[in-house]
RNA sequence: GCGCUUGUAGCUCAACCGGAUAGAGCACCAGCCUUCUAAGCUGGGGGUCGCAGGUUCGAGCCCUGCCAAGCGCACCA
């Protein structure tokens, strides 16, 4: 109805243009929007707001020119003038119920769209570094990123979901040591555990696994593992050092090399590596995640990707040498400061393999590249695009979306989230306390780039608190009448329904089916905003509206005609909260 | 100090890429179950859109300054 009404107006404004009342030259938006106000029609338009500077005519009178030069079309009943010169138009009310025919027909079709259909798209979402399992905060990327996912592909790009491992890096050199000297413990060594390993219960776990089935093979005594590393730093009431922990853990992670020798250590570094990436996939699939491609960073270490991509660099002039490291030029690219790419001691900094990764992104043919990362990391968006330019490539490519952060609360209790208190709620954790429906939609339910407050509590409650189970009971109470209607043994009469559409006349129903005729806007509006928070906010409004058709109006009533109107629209309901649901992959329940 | 993000009802948040009288939920108050699930519905009070300027027919949205909060400013990831 958009596109017919956009249509009939540029159809006038030619007209005008031709008639001299307009410039030939204008160049003119024609943006359609719904009413707000019942009062103002069914869609409302400003462009002669807009033109009336470059008509040199007050917007009331250019806007009567417009409608005067409108084509009949007897989808449109009436066309008024309002305000300062709003165009108001008023449709029929017989191709609103339209709708209900089209939902009937299309079912999980309906709402989807082909405006991205023939391009690529990739979506990076989560990547949380294999180091342990995932928490809270990786929870909403990963809820955003696969309802963003899902939207897109509704609209039709070819969506490729993907989750960089970063199986290479110091991080996971530390967690290999981690497992290493916990191994150690179990095998009745005894000392101080360094202050910046991983201390979390699964570290013990994957150490167990290997002692119980490599035994003491990878034993060392402690004091041979300690010999001549630098101190560790630790608090007064653990002894009091004042070492550095950094070069503490570095320490070991050298020794770990030394003693196991390469082999030995690659094994110990790859059952934390498996271990803990197993348990990623299996969370994130129990969320309803699941990914085209899992993209390992150490590979573009071993292909020789990053060698190739920092060869790129070179050869277009953007890296130098200096205090013995490899600097990229990215300050000539609009980044505040140049960045290190290979550091003094030889080896490549994380950033090196991100230049890989994006490099190996754009030679796959993408062609809107989308990366979600957490808030915390924003101020690398600069040097990523940098080097985006710097590979040739238009930096516009690559959109960075940022989530925030999550702060957990139990009623009017704060949740502490730190690792170190090791009282930090899991995203297994979170999932078996408030199910997958409610931390998917309370994830999604806001802007991304806003601060949220999640509540436990209130994601748990059955009341009417809580906007999911509100927008699944809506879902709940159709299928419940459905099944009234057959205790009753009355029979659903599909297309007497369809042919007695004009019985729907009550305010309520109408308000509903025009809601029901706005959703693929919605799905639309959301995948190219990228903001899933619209079609929550969508389903709630949905919900919303048949509550109130249904506690104002009888279904299920004698009139058999009426009632297979009112069944066929309420069926339409259903269907577009399943099909909004399914985006956000929640499910809906037949009875609750 | 510099940069990014954000300030909307008591609380949590929307507002259709500049449009008409800024909307929901929660909380609070008053009502609705002999009738398709009351996890629901109806009504009510509640706002200088952080502050001050500017841009224009028109600003919560765009620009500038200020105030406040969060996050960044590594040869860490």
């Amino acid at each position: 109805m958009k596109q017919k009404l956009t249509a009939l107006l540029s159809h006038a404004i030619e007209n005008m243009k031709e008639n001299a009342i307009l410039p030939k030259d204008s160049v003119v938006q024609i943006i359609i929007e719904r009413s707000r106000d019942a009062a103002h029609g069914d869609f409302a338009c400003s462009v002669a707001l807009s033109l009336a500077k470059s008509a040199k005519l007050p917007p009331r009178q250019l806007a009567a020119h417009i409608v005067a030069a409108l084509p009949n079309d007897e989808m449109v009943l009436n066309v008024e003038l309002a305000g300062p010169g709003f165009i108001n138009f008023f449709v029929d009310p017989f191709a609103h119920l339209q709708v209900i025919k089209q939902i009937h027909e299309q079912t999980t079709a309906f709402g989807l769209s082909t405006v991205g259909v023939g391009k690529k798209i990739q979506v990076e979402f989560v990547s949380a570094n294999p180091t342990g399992p995932l928490h809270v905060g990786h929870g909403r990327g990963a809820a955003y990123g696969s309802a963003l996912a899902n939207l897109l592909q509704a609209v039709g790009y070819e969506v490729h979901r993907e989750y960089y491992v970063n199986d290479a890096g110091r991080q996971m050199d530390i967690l290999a040591t981690s497992v290493w000297l916990r191994y150690l413990e179990q095998c009745g060594e005894h000392f101080v555990f360094p202050s910046n390993g991983y201390r979390g219960e699964y570290v013990r776990e994957i150490a167990q696994q290997i002692w119980q089935a490599s035994g003491k093979d990878y034993q060392h005594s402690a004091a041979q593992v300690f010999a001549g590393i630098p101190l560790d730093e630790s608090k007064a009431e653990e002894g009091g050092q004042i070492g550095d922990k950094e070069a503490h853990i570095d320490g070991l992670i050298l020794r770990a090399k030394e003693l196991l020798g390469l082999d030995a250590y690659v094994h110990v570094f790859n059952e934390g590596l498996a271990t803990i990436l197993a348990d990623i996939k299996d969370d994130l699939l129990a969320f309803g995640v699941a990914y085209e491609c899992w993209f390992s960073e150490r590979q573009l270490l071993t292909d020789g990707s990053v060698e190739q991509a920092l060869s790129r660099l070179r050869s277009a002039g953007f890296l130098y040498e200096q205090e013995g490291a490899v600097w990229f030029a990215s300050s000539q690219l609009g980044d505040e400061k140049d960045r290190v790419v290979v550091r003094e001691n030889g080896q490549h900094t994380y950033f090196a393999s991100d230049i890989a990764y994006h490099m190996n992104k754009l030679d796959r043919g993408f062609e809107q590249i989308i990366d979600i990362w957490g808030a915390d990391h924003h101020g690398y968006i600069p040097r990523v695009k940098a080097a985006m330019r710097a590979l040739g490539a238009d930096d516009a490519k690559l959109t960075v979306l940022l989530v925030q952060f999550a702060t957990l609360w139990r009623g009017k209790e704060k949740v502490s989230m730190s690792t170190r208190s090791g009282e930090f709620v899991t995203l297994r954790q979170l999932r078996n306390e408030v199910g997958i429906d409610a931390a998917r939609f309370f994830y999604v339910m806001r802007r991304s780039d806003q601060h949220i407050d999640f509540d436990l509590k209130l994601a748990t409650s059955k009341t009417n608190e809580n906007p999911v189970f509100y927008v699944q009971y809506a879902y709940a109470r159709v299928c419940s009448v459905l099944r009234q209607l057959d205790e009753k043994g009355w029979v659903r009469d599909s297309e007497q329904g369809m042919a007695q559409l004009a019985r729907l006349t009550e305010t309520h129903e109408l308000a509903l089916i025009g809601t029901l005729a706005r959703y693929p806007e919605v799905i639309e509006r959301s995948a190219a905003q990228y903001e899933p928070h619209q079609l929550t906010q969508y389903l709630r409004e949905l919900a919303h509206e048949f509550h109130t058709y249904y506690n104002a109006h009888q279904f299920l009533v004698d009139d058999t005609m009426l009632r297979d109107a009112r069944l066929n629209l309420i069926c339409a309901v259903k269907q577009v909260l399943a099909n909004g649901l399914g985006l956000l992959t929640i499910s809906t329940p037949e009875s609750m």
